[in-house]
DNA sequence: GCACCCGGTCACAGTTTGATGACACAACCC
DNA sequence: GGGTTGTGTCATCAAACTGTGACCGGGTGC
């Protein structure tokens, strides 16, 4: 793994590695389930408590059942020994990949690429200039993506509720952008409108 | 996976799969790597290229280069078979918590599948386009499956209550809905009538 | 068998809805 | 101050939606 060009830390027992985790923030947990004292299934329990850190099973133990009640546990993955170096590196990235997407700040539905950090939206790799209220309102959708979100939320969250319920705003405003990030602005590729409740946004 | 909870639509190809994988939105893709045309790798790196889509390798393929190869590629998992059905549910699981994004709320009543959350309505994976009325209509009956609403009851929620009790609006409107989702209007299989109180949505 | 009631069906016009573009005003920056 | 940019509002238009009422047909009770 260090050849690998990863950091290790390694601990005897559960209780010292929980102890260290919140100090040390690792990227990732791997864990032997045969551990003396707490079993590495409950060491996996106790971190999914804490927070959201991957975690590896890493055991002799390959029973379907031992498998199954570890990934119930909040195992992200369940490796069995022995195994090769490469492959566990390569489950480690596809873990961390994963887990590296539901923070990251970037987001890219096909050409369309949402900066959430630096506030920048690319398509086709070209930046679109988006007003704030434009941005807030793309970064708004984009957030729920796939689910439909009425004017009235939208509103309110993008917009200080204090306006009237009943105005061509919010259109007016998802306009604006879909003439900006849409290849067709008439038929939208991105921001869908639902007649009558509002609009969705969906990768194409 | 169905006996899981899962509703499941397979492909004989990959091409076929990626097609279909934009209109349908699965929660997740589970690939062979031996297919014919092209393999389930490769049907993986276009998947990635569109988007965050959880992707499970599952194949007979074991050797460790195979697998680094798969995950590098993008997949989330590979799963050497065979494998229980309650080994490759708990990896699912895994992976969908991770993913964490796919959560849309649907109900899915045989080949009739309503999201609640995109308000959208699919019928065999063919999306159907409801009216708001409509959509209001088949969500109000859907939230009781199985009970009888008489006619007052969904003018006042569906419709404002404002309307006159006796006119053939309600009717007219699930007529359009039968004609929509219904297979064979004639004999509906969800919207059934209940002559003299009202109708009945229970699924087949 | 008959009258009657209830729901199915249909077409259409009036209404609602959202897209679009123009515009005025405010905010901001030199 | 003068230009530039951002934003809310409005008018207009096309498209979509929907309530209505008339008519039909089958089931129901007598």
């Amino acid at each position: 793994m260090t050849r690998q060009g990863h950091s290790v830390t390694s601990y005897a027992t559960g209780e010292e590695a929980l102890d260290h985790i919140r100090a040390r923030r690792p990227e990732i947990a791997i864990l032997d389930v045969m551990l003396p004292g707490i079993d590495g299934v409950e060491v996996c329990r106790r971190i999914r408590k804490l927070d959201q850190l991957p975690v590896i099973l890493l055991t002799a133990r390959g029973d379907d059942l031992d498998v199954v009640v570890g990934l119930e546990a909040g195992a992200d993955d369940y490796v069995v020994k022995p195994v090769e170096p490469r492959v566990l590196d390569a489950r480690i990235r596809a873990i961390l990949r994963r887990a590296e997407s539901a923070t990251s700040d970037r987001i890219t539905f096909g050409d369309l690429v949402i900066d959430r950090g630096a506030l920048k939206v690319t398509l086709a790799s070209k930046e679109i200039h988006l007003t704030p209220t434009e941005l807030r309102l793309l970064l708004e959708l984009v957030r729920h993506p796939g689910q439909v979100l009425n004017r009235r939320y939208l509103l309110r969250v993008v917009w200080d509720h204090t306006h009237v319920a009943d105005s061509r705003l919010v259109d007016a405003c998802v306009q604006r952008v879909r003439a900006k990030i849409e290849p067709r602005p008439a038929e939208p590729v991105f921001i869908h409108t639902v007649r009558g409740f509002g609009y969705r946004f969906s990768p194409p």
